[in-house]
This record gives structure tokens, C-alpha cells and sequence, in this order.
RNA sequence: CGGAGCAUAGCGCAGCUUGGUAGCGCGCCUGCCUUGGGAGCAGGAGGUCGUGGGUUCAAAUCCCGCUGCUCCGACCA
């Protein structure tokens, strides 16, 4: 860190490298490579989850920070580096109602190869608007635009937004705390979901022995090319090879089948929160990377119907919270066959669409059948005094999601975070000259306690060295739902003012009604943060009848394709040979139903979304 | 795993064709000055040019290998 360099550099008798031209400043705004809080960072956070303001918090107004007896002592010093802790756990509170996604409908009309439209569109109560100062002007000018290039726009907001760095190790990422956070927040979420559902945490080894793998068929032959194996440990060559686990379905198995004996040992519902290895050719950070976060669930059952139920409740789990949590519509279906998981019967999974209109598979649930119960010989007595082969799901959500969340919400000032993920809701941004400074700061820290205090995630940066321009350009490229700004002229007429991420707007409201008011802003965002990836989504939808149209579709207007199929392997593959683009799955509701194959013409068996993919 | 491109200071790049002293902008450090949309001035620090070999009196520069990243194709969450 900078800070802790010492002193100023001295000056060394050596002949010095010279002639350095002399500094000058570009007259142009530029950005700030790095993007380190090197000092003075005065930050801190509140717990963990959004919810409703305590009624007993109080307006905010005159109340001194040391009558806030649930928050410890914050001394704000500039130049101080120390980041007040113990905030996280200063208001512990009951849990937040998650309102389903159910709440929010759109009516859609289907066209014949055109798009859908949405006819809903959800605004949040606004107070008073002020016009976003220079609105066009590009002020993050190192992110490439999304419309000139995609991918290296995604590669520069995950840079200069934080997120990761690049490991030596090849396809390897170090999640820096930014973006571990945002994992951090799908944990909490979907661990608490998992929980409400019946489901435990356990763990199980990293390290699956080779054999493992030969007991089920399709398994082994799904995996086997991107297994990296130990084989040597301890300076000796191990008598059986190890592979580092892809997925947990065999050791997992393994396992059940020695706890497994009678019907009363049914269901077993367990989770697990792991690292996974697949040593991919071709990696892309978040979204494809050798080794990845996830969680898997596996659950063992009685009966075929009950482990199918386990199969369709824990896609309805993910689609909660891909859904309301991080505001990304998704298409929800079966794979078809090809696209299944290797050694499941029937996969179903939950498809968003990015803003280039490729499709990412947000969650996958595999009903398994008896398949590992047999390879593993899983089996329990049932009530009838027979021996039987449980029957066996597994469901998992990677960390592949957070590049979703920046695809779907992204654009050319940077990340966008739904209110409910981002790990800061809202920043405050103290304002004024050096001689208002003392009493804008410590009204502002006010304004964080009180926040804090009534359950936001709140940060401030009161750093001195940066003007509040650069904070509002460096926060928008970060993603923060809402800015809050509080200067001298704001204190003086009781106000403070809010400023949206995601529309720019500027709302002046009266400071007093900061904490009522703030619930339902962040509420509106994550509304119309789903609405206009919901309308994007939609935009982005058709409906084909012949390949060519499919074709055409795919390549010049990019998106998802709604076609029929009849269930041809053969005809999936001309697709995909065609124009490239792949079945993603079958939807469940589809939105209107085609009766002919788009390949072959004959009766459609089912209609199948289609779509490039990452 | 095939095809292409890139690798020089924390970041973005120039220098390489034609071998000979390591350069620019931003950032960083010090001081002053400033703060409602990426301020200004002055001074300063920082690079064995990804890595290993080769050619040469001499290599960031020429040649070969390796590694990593990015893009395009085949495989996958």
C-alpha cells in the first residue's frame, strides 16, 4: 500500500536519469488506473441485508451520534486508514420478506418472427427531478462501449471495477473483495432459501480416487477430458490416481450409500458450498474459468416422484432468487437430451439472455433417477421389506452468475448492481470547501450511522484528495445503486440529495425524510432494474418457423429464438451447424406453441428456445 | 485443442522495420491551492522491457522455445 511507504524519497548522489519532460496535465478529465483507496478510505458497512428502516431509528434530524447506542464510536480523521468494524453486526434484525418475483407481470404478444413486447412497466414515486448535469458526456472513458465491442467492455468493467485479477495459474481468478462480495451476497441469499427448504450444509472431500469415476457411464465419459489428477503426493506415486472434483455427484454417492439403509433414513437433503475444477481450453473470467465457486445440492428419495418434486422446487428456489435478488429474468425449461448433464435423466435449467443476446445458463437442477444409485449401490429398505435404489437430484449455481449480474445490468459507465446484491447500497459523498468541510463531514456521518443503523448497507467517502466529480463517475462505474450527496447548502435547507444508478435522476428530498424514503427507492430500483432486463429480454425474443428464419435471426438480430422441434438430435445439430447458436432448453410455459419442426417440418414435439451461448 | 494478435513503470501506450543512453500520458509521493460531475501549480519516486536459450563487441529491438492474456472456431457451469 502507499500508505505505508516512508518518507519522502531522498535524494540519491548517483548521476540520476534526467531530462524528464516536464508534467503536464491533460486539460481532459482522466481516469484513475488502479482505482486503490490508498489512504483515508473512511468506510464501513451495516449488516448484511437490505430490509425496512426500524421504525425506532427515527427521522433524521438533529439526534447526536453518541445517543445511536447500537453503534460503536467511528473517529473520522483524514488520513486515517483504519475502517470502523463492528458494524456489521450493530443492528442484528429478523429477516427480510424477499417479495417473489411472481409479484411483477408482463403481458406479452407474440408476432410471427417478431418481438415481444412488454406492456408493463413498473415506475417508482419520484419526487423532484433535476436534470443529470452534462448527461452525455462520456466520463468513463476507459471502458469500452458496449456497442463497439462486447466482450472487451465485459473484460474492462471487471478490471476497472475491481472485481478480479488475473492468477498465475492459467484460467485461474483471484476474486478481489469487490466481487467476492457479490458472491458473498448470492450465498446469504440462497443459503437461507436452501435452508427454508430443508436442506443442510455438509462438506465432502476435494479429492475424488479415479475408480469413482467408472461407476457410471455417461459420467465419466462427460468429464474425463478436463479432469486434472494428482498422482503423486508425499514424493510418492499414489497407487490410485486422484482426480480434483468437477462436481461431488460420485464421492457424494459413495457416501449416501453407507448412511442410506432403510426408508426412514428418507429424504436426504444435504448442500454443499465448494470449489469445483474443470480444466477448460478456453477461459473468460467469472464465466469460464479452470476453477470455479458454487454450490451443489444432492439430495437422495424414496421415490421417483418425490426426487423429480425436489428437482422442479429447487429450480422454483433458483428462480426466486435469480429473479428478485439479482433482478435477471430467465427462461425456465428442460434441457433437451444433448444438452443434458452427463448421467442425469432429465436436466432443467434457467437461461438469461446478456445484452449482447447471448444466452447463460443461470442454474442448473438434475433429476438423476437411479442412475448413481445403481453405479454406487445406493438402496434402502422400504416399508414393504424390499430392497430398493433411491432415487437421486443434483442442482448447483456457480459463481458464474456474477458475470450474468454484469452482463444484464451493465453499460458504458460500468456495473450496475441491483440494490438487493450490491454489497454497498448507497454511497454518501460529503461536499463543500475546506472550510465547511468539518461540519458537511460530520453531518454526513450522521446521515451514515442513521442509515447504517436502520439496516442499509451504507459506505462514505470522505476522502479529501478526490473531488466529488471523480467519487460520482468512480461510484456510477462501481456500480452503487444510489449516491447520496450532502453539502452546505443542503444541510442548511434540511435536504440531502439521491441520485439513481440506473436512471441518473436527482431526487431532493428532506433530510427528515431520508429514512422513510430510502426503503422505497432502493424497492423502485430493483423494480426497474428486472423491468428493463425483463424488456430487454423480451426485445430480444422470437419466434421462428423455417431454419432460415432461425438462421437469419441468430445472426443479424442476435437473441433467443423460440422454434419448434421435433426431437431429432439431427435437427438440433443443423441448427447449431447452421448459424451457431444452440437448443438452450424446453420451455416449461412456452409462449405460444409451433407445430412443425423449423428443420425437418414434422409435427413438433416440443417448442425449444435457441440461442449462442457462453 | 486449432487459427490470429498481444506481453516495455501501478494502468494505457510509444520505442522494434534500420541493434548502441528506457520514453509519454494517467496514477503514485511531497508541498501549496482547491472541492455541487473525473481541478491547478511546483518538485519527486518508480522499469535487469513476460520467461529461457541463440546471433552479436553490443539485444526491448533480430532468431528459436516456453508461459500468460485477448479475439475467432471445436468442448463445457
Amino acid at each position: 500500500m502507499a500508505g505505508l511507504r516512508s518518507g519522502p524519497p531522498q535524494p540519491c548522489g548517483c548521476a540520476h536519469r534526467r531530462g524528464r519532460a516536464q508534467r503536464r496535465r491533460a486539460p481532459t478529465i482522466r481516469p484513475a488506473p488502479g482505482l486503490r483507496q490508498s489512504r483515508g478510505w473512511q468506510s464501513a458497512r451495516a449488516g448484511n441485508r437490505y430490509q425496512e428502516p426500524r421504525a425506532s431509528a427515527g427521522a433524521l434530524g438533529g439526534t447526536p451520534i453518541h445517543s445511536l447506542r447500537c453503534l460503536p464510536q467511528v473517529h473520522l480523521q483524514p488520513h486515517t486508514r483504519a475502517r470502523p468494524s463492528g458494524l456489521v453486526s450493530a443492528c442484528p434484525r429478523p429477516p427480510p420478506d424477499i417479495p417473489s418475483s411472481a409479484g411483477i407481470r408482463y403481458n406479452t404478444r407474440i408476432y410471427r418472427g417478431a418481438r415481444l413486447a412488454v406492456t408493463d412497466w413498473v415506475c417508482p414515486p419520484t419526487q423532484e427531478v433535476r436534470p443529470l448535469a452534462k448527461q452525455d458526456k462520456q466520463f468513463v472513458k476507459e471502458i469500452t462501449p458496449q456497442s463497439e465491442d462486447f466482450s472487451r467492455w465485459y473484460i474492462d468493467v471487471i478490471r476497472k471495477a475491481d472485481l478480479m485479477d488475473y492468477a498465475p495459474v492459467r484460467g485461474c481468478i483471484v476474486f478481489k473483495p469487490d466481487g467476492y462480495e457479490l458472491w458473498e451476497g448470492c450465498q446469504r441469499e440462497l443459503d437461507r432459501r436452501f435452508k427454508e427448504t430443508g436442506h443442510r450444509n455438509a462438506y465432502f472431500p476435494l479429492f475424488i480416487p479415479e475408480s469413482f469415476f467408472q461407476k457410471e457411464k455417461e459420467h465419466v465419459e462427460g468429464f474425463n477430458p478436463e479432469l486434472p489428477w494428482v498422482t503423486e503426493a508425499g514424493g510418492e506415486k499414489l497407487e490410485e490416481r486422484l482426480a480434483v472434483r468437477p462436481t461431488s455427484e460420485t464421492i457424494i454417492g459413495h457416501m449416501y450409500a453407507q448412511w442410506i439403509q432403510s426408508y426412514r433414513d428418507l429424504p436426504v437433503l444435504i448442500n454443499q458450498w465448494a470449489n469445483v475444477v474443470r480444466w477448460e481450453k478456453r477461459t473468460l473470467p467469472f464465466l469460464r474459468t479452470s476453477e470455479f465457486l458454487w454450490q451443489e445440492g444432492h439430495t437422495a428419495h424414496a421415490t421417483a416422484e418425490e426426487a423429480e418434486a425436489e428437482t422442479r422446487q429447487m429450480l422454483d428456489v433458483y428462480t426466486d432468487f435469480v429473479e428478485s435478488v439479482l433482478a435477471i429474468p430467465v427462461f425456465r425449461g428442460q434441457k433437451t437430451p444433448s444438452e443434458k448433464f452427463a448421467g442425469a435423466v432429465s436436466t432443467y435449467s434457467l437461461e438469461a439472455m446478456m445484452k449482447d443476446g447471448k444466452a447463460l445458463q443461470a442454474a442448473t437442477s438434475h433429476y438423476l433417477g437411479q442412475n448413481f444409485a445403481k453405479g454406487f449401490d445406493i438402496t434402502f429398505v422400504d416399508r414393504d421389506n424390499t430392497l430398493k435404489h433411491v432415487y437421486t437430484t443434483s442442482w448447483g449455481l456457480s459463481t458464474r452468475i456474477l458475470g450474468a449480474l454484469i452482463m444484464v445490468h451493465g453499460d458504458d459507465r460500468g456495473l450496475q448492481l441491483p440494490p438487493k446484491i450490491a454489497p454497498t447500497q448507497v454511497i454518501i459523498i460529503p461536499i463543500g470547501p475546506q472550510k465547511e468541510r468539518e461540519r458537511v463531514v460530520a453531518h454526513a456521518t450522521d446521515c451514515l450511522k442513521r442509515l447504517q443503523c436502520a439496516g442499509f448497507r451504507v459506505r462514505m467517502d470522505a476522502r479529501e484528495d478526490f473531488s466529488p466529480g471523480w467519487k460520482f463517475n468512480e461510484y456510477e462505474m462501481r456500480g452503487i445503486p444510489v449516491r447520496l450527496e450532502i453539502g452546505p447548502r443542503d444541510i442548511d435547507s434540511g435536504q440531502v440529495v439521491l441520485v439513481r444508478r440506473d436512471t441518473g435522476e436527482k431526487l431532493v428530498i428532506p433530510e427528515a425524510q431520508l429514512l422513510q424514503q430510502l426503503p422505497e427507492l432502493l424497492d423502485g430500483i430493483q423494480r426497474d432494474m428486472f423491468a428493463a432486463a425483463k424488456a430487454f429480454q423480451e426485445a430480444h425474443s422470437y419466434v421462428a418457423h423455417s431454419l432460415d428464419e432461425l438462421s437469419e435471426i441468430i445472426t443479424n438480430q442476435r437473441g433467443f429464438v423460440l422454434a419448434g422441434w421435433c426431437g431429432d438430435d439431427a435437427c438440433e445439430r443443423a441448427v447449431k451447424d447452421a448459424c451457431g447458436a444452440t437448443s438452450r432448453n424446453i420451455p416449461f410455459d412456452p409462449p405460444t406453441r409451433l407445430d412443425n419442426c423449423a428443420v425437418c417440418g414434422k409435427p413438433a414435439a416440443h417448442s425449444v428456445w435457441y440461442a449462442k451461448a457462453y
